[in-house]
DNA sequence: GCTTGACTTAGAGTTAACTCTAAGTGTTAA
DNA sequence: TTAACACTTAGAGTTAACTCTAAGTCAAGC
């Protein structure tokens, strides 16, 4: 696969998949005549990668993840631990943006409410 | 309230509450001496800012929205269309988020079987 | 009266993650 | 065989959101 496929098919820049390579988060991608061709190995990253990124897990983190099965046997307890970390970031993070898609909704629902009754010129945090 | 005591209140530098002034993001704080005075007005905005910005919402929408309250009456069917935005914008976050949570899950999953039986030499990704 | 410490300002510097530019190569179609 | 086009590289530029620096003011305590 062309770099332009993988571009298209992950709905990446081809700039930002030559950056990952650049970066050593993506690795050891074939040439044909200097021309890159991604292989199922780094599809399957690159997958990862972009559902990762996606959520908010840093290009650091995703690079010690890729070394670490770069390296093999051996550091299976140190990726899960890796994974376990990101995850419970993420749910944190979920917390977050549930706690605040809360106040959103009160807010919206304030000025359904006045917006029906207009003209009552009552308004939130003024 | 001194920048001191908000800026402990809300868990934010210093800086970062004269960098929103800056960009107009905080508009009209009281001084005495100098000094800013920070009051309920401010602090109600503060708290909004702090919890909307910890869920990703960019200080652009943010400022946006501060100057319809500002503009006040005739702006409410604005401010909740922004606010839906937002609001919209946020549960597509949780969607992307709890589909790594999910891939996570799956993974730390796998190292957990494969570190209970080990020498099993069996690995993801690779 | 002098030091200490919290505050002030304008503006420069930092960080993460791209994104763009310029100059060049190699294959394909007319 | 020449033009078009997709690719290559190194390195510079951009963006959002801070974060830091330097130089200065002011009230409080010794």
């Amino acid at each position: 696969m062309t770099i332009k496929e993988v571009s298209e098919k992950f709905n990446i820049s081809q700039d930002t998949l030559r950056y990952y390579e650049k970066i050593g988060l993506i690795k050891d991608v074939k040439r044909k005549n200097g021309i890159r061709q991604y292989e199922e190995k780094e599809l399957a990253r690159i997958e990862f990668i972009v559902c990762m990124r996606s959520a908010g897990l840093s290009i650091d983190s995703l690079i010690k993840y890729m070394n670490l099965l770069d390296r093999g046997d051996g550091t299976e307890l140190e990726r899960k631990q890796l994974l376990i970390n990101e995850r419970d970031r993420l749910m944190k993070r979920m917390e977050e943006i549930n706690g605040a898609i809360d106040k959103l909704n009160y807010k919206i629902d304030f000025y359904e409410k006045i917006l029906l009754k207009e003209p009552n010129k009552n308004s939130d945090m003024r």
